[in-house]
DNA sequence: AGCACGCCGACT
DNA sequence: GTCGGCGTGCTC
């Protein structure tokens, strides 16, 4: 198999004589991959040796910009007056080899863009900066500076501008998190006394760092508060993420799996053993129930694909801020391995250094969000994609790609295992088991008998009602009754409420007038404690008008309720209680999730109030009460994947009330509803995952809906909505002409997106679908070249496999 | 996407 | 007269 980072760099291609002539027969040409919208590679001259996979700067236009030497040819069907010499080749890094490159050229035709449109933002930008190459790779026994918690503003404010030197190391310094004193030294000549300085203030530390020191024992925020060694478990905090509560449940320090735990583990080792063998190659899901230990098969899975010398794997998490504990486990339990995360939340320094050390070989772990499953792996034999179904492996913009199914065709191209793990796998997913086509792990056992799984009851709000019994700002009186309860146990209970804000319009009785937002078809929403109007699409602002902007009245009234309210409402009607809210209001700034979440885990909290942040990855030892504010919304929503979405997140939820629980049973999950009959909320309290899989398939099948069929998205955006419709007209014309039309595409009628108008710009959408997946792509790959060359007033975009529609 | 060139309106 | 608005066209 591949092993091109260890190979040595492959012989230069000799396409010079010593005189500079071309040598008969070498190619003269170099097909470069760049960032740019244009679906093709760019051909340049070869001036100097050049391999496929090496980084490249090149003229394009007027300007000098990175690209890839994708592949090399002897000749090339542009002019040759047009052709431009490659300006300079990066020889000292390993080219990025084919594994990669084909991953790439598979995501690019997969979501229908060019090569270099994927691959290059796939790369950390200080690679795509030749002035930063010499320094990059050279990283032996130096001192390093990182910028102290906090200090950014204090040094923003104490460095004046106008000793501009230093300026520049303060701005480096803040803006890559560390560097190292050949960095800093670039930025400033007395960057070494000047540091000294800094640090006597507190505003850095120095840390002096051998040659592979990022990669191991390095203290990252959470390692050395769990020790290594044999009885790991017993010292790691208790407050850990739900994967990782799974692997730190009580009785996991014994070390024993559950039949379920052994059997996954070893169909997994198996499936590493025999790679390269004759069996097929099968992605894993481990449907784990909460509770099940999930993390413990990823550790032994992780632990068996390393003691293959050299192997790598990748562990995919969704927003790893969210699961930091989860880093702690894989540094105690792997003390001697290099680890290295990857996620946007990165320093550009520190991405850098973490992806040049996947890269080259040097991190055998590399745990990370979605953008990790496009780094460079040169020995990747395992990955695992944890909480597979949760929406944030889609990215949402740019290349609107999903890690997960790129994980599945990368290990199926490695004939390497997958790990996708859930206790509420999507659908999609689900029904690839049901077809053999993913092999089913399933562990139904708990992995420790004292974690019981919560009672789920109903709240049946349309029945308070008929009693005539009173609602308290959306709280209901059993709802309280049980808070109460709770507050004179000692015991913590969680609000679930996926609304922020205070409330999300404020109007005026008298004549009408709502709080719309100027530039979007969305209201603005009251932020009380900030005492603003804001708009959460496009983000603007305004102060709370003190009377109706239309008539005057004084009088204006918030309509329905965010996170915010309910606290405000609990804080009157607990008056003793401590409240923390956490959402994405009350975290903005960074670190402060971790402390509000750091109160809650030490008792500072009685009563939690929050979005879906406190649904993923936080588990609340105390929290005996887990109550569903206001679920009703997701029930009847337009898109066919809100039920699942909404089962999904309240399985997650109540499993913050399924672990330590009370003394005398089970904690308590409330959902307060107006539609108690309804079907998800039976499945939900038998935890009835598989049934609730079974007729949301059957209702897919029936609708013909994925994963019974296969969707695109055109997208059109312009500033008046008839000139998007317009344009989505004539593409859906275009697919009916003889070249396009395909009797296994189908084309709905365009339409208006629900949210039409963001930020001033108007949108509307058209769905394409196929029951054959390699129909939609061909159609879709002629399509869009078809609709390139309209070159029409609009932007517009294609998405394969969108998530809402 | 950048980044040019280019051809018309209101500023020194 | 020229500063600058963004329409159109090209990048190997
Ligand atoms: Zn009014
Ligand atoms: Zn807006």
């Amino acid at each position: 198999m591949d092993r091109a980072g260890v190979r040595p760099p492959a012989p230069p291609v000799p396409a010079l004589d010593a005189d500079g002539n071309p040598v008969a027969g070498a190619p003269a040409i170099v097909r470069v991959a760049l960032d740019t919208p244009l679906p093709t590679l760019f051909d340049y001259l070869i001036a100097q040796a050049v391999v496929p996979g090496q980084l490249v700067q090149v003229p394009f236009g007027r300007r000098q910009v990175v690209g890839i030497a994708w592949e090399l040819t002897q000749r090339s069907e542009i002019d040759p007056a047009k052709l431009r010499p490659v300006t300079a080749v990066w020889h000292e890094l390993p080219p990025l080899n084919d594994e990669w490159r084909r991953l790439m050229a598979f995501a690019a035709r997969y979501y229908q863009r060019g090569i270099g449109e994927v691959a290059l933002p796939s790369i950390p930008g200080h690679l795509r900066t030749p002035l930063r190459w010499p320094r990059l790779l050279a990283q032996r026994g130096v001192q390093r500076y990182r910028l102290a918690d906090g200090a950014a503003i204090a040094l923003q404010d104490g460095v004046p501008a106008r000793l501009r030197a230093q300026r520049r190391l303060a701005d480096g310094l803040i803006d890559a998190g560390t560097l190292d004193a050949d960095e800093a030294r670039a930025l400033c000549a007395k960057a070494p006394d000047v540091l000294k300085q800094w640090a006597a203030a507190g505003w850095v530390t120095i840390e002096t760092v051998a040659v592979h020191e990022p990669l191991t024992g390095h203290a990252g925020p959470i390692s050395g508060e769990a020790p290594a060694g044999d009885d790991w478990t017993e010292d790691v905090p208790a407050h850990a993420g739900s994967a990782t509560q799974d692997a730190l449940a009580p009785d996991a320090g014994r070390r024993t799996l559950t039949t379920g735990q052994a059997d996954a583990v070893a169909a997994i080792r198996d499936a590493l053993a025999e790679r390269g063998g004759t069996a097929p190659f099968t992605p894993f899901l481990l449907h784990g129930v909460t509770g099940s230990g999930k993390t413990e098969v990823y550790l032994r899975a992780v632990a068996g694909a390393l003691t293959e010398p050299d192997a790598q794997v990748l562990i995919l998490v969704p927003e790893i801020n969210l699961t930091p504990q989860l880093e702690g486990v894989f540094r105690s339990r792997f003390p001697n391995e290099a680890l290295v995360t990857l996620h946007s939340g990165l320093a550009e320094g520190e991405r850098a250094r973490h992806w040049l050390a996947a890269h080259r070989g040097q991190a055998r772990i590399v745990l990370g969000t979605r953008l990790a499953v496009l780094a460079s792996l040169p020995h990747l034999r395992l990955i695992v994609v944890d909480e597979e179904h949760d929406p944030s492996y889609k990215q949402q913009e740019g290349l609107r790609y999903s890690a997960r199914d790129l994980a599945v065709w990368r290990t199926s191209q490695l004939e390497a295992p997958v790990v996708l793990g859930s206790a509420t796998p999507s659908l999609d997913s689900w029904r690839r088991t049901e077809q053999g086509r993913y092999v089913r792990l399933a562990m139904p056992e708990r992995a420790s008998p004292d974690a019981v799984l919560p009672r789920v009851g109903l709240i049946d709000l349309e029945n308070e009602r008929k009693r005539q019994r009173a609602v308290h700002e959306g709280l209901s009186q059993p709802l309280l009754a049980a808070m109460r309860d709770r507050l004179a146990r000692g015991e913590q209970s969680l609000l679930f409420l996926n609304r922020r804000g205070y409330a999300p319009v404020l109007s005026c009785d008298a004549c009408g007038w709502i709080s719309d937002c100027r530039r979007c078809s969305a209201h603005m929403v009251l932020h009380k404690p900030e005492r603003r109007l804001r708009c959460h699409h496009c983000g603007a602002e305004s102060r709370i008008p003190h009377a109706c902007p239309d008539c005057g009245n004084t009088d204006l009234a918030p309509l329905g309720r965010g996170t915010q309210r309910i606290e405000e409402a609990l804080s009157e009607h607990f008056p003793e209680a401590r409240l923390s809210r956490i959402d994405a209001d009350s975290t903005r700034r960074k670190g402060s999730a971790q402390a509000l979440f750091q109160q809650v885990h030490a008792g500072e909290v009685d009563i939690l109030i929050g979005t879906q942040m406190v649904a993923k990855g936080h588990d609340f030892r105390n929290v005996t009460l887990v109550g569903v504010v206001n679920p009703d919304a997701a029930l009847f929503s337009h898109d066919f994947r809100a039920a699942e979405r909404l089962f999904a997140q309240l399985m997650q939820v109540a499993g913050r009330a399924g672990r330590a629980a009370r003394a005398d049973g089970p904690g308590d999950v409330l959902i307060q509803t107006r539609y108690a009959s309804h079907p998800l909320f039976a499945a939900l309290m038998r935890h009835d995952y598989e049934g609730f899989a079974r007729q949301q398939l059957e209702e897919r099948q029936q609708a013909l809906l994925p994963p019974f069929t296969h969707q695109a998205l055109l997208r059109a955006e312009a500033r008046q909505l008839a000139q998007a419709m317009e344009f989505l007209k004539t593409a859906r014309a275009l697919a009916a002409t003889p070249e396009l039309a395909d009797e296994r595409i189908s084309l709905w009628d365009p339409v208006p997106m629900s949210m039409v108008r963001i930020a001033g710009t108007e949108r509307a959408q058209l769905v394409v679908e196929s029951p054959s997946r390699g129909a939609l792509q061909s159609f879709l790959t002629h399509w869009i070249a078809e609709l390139r060359a309209l070159r029409a007033p609009v932007r517009w975009h294609l998405e394969v496999d969108p998530l809402e529609i």
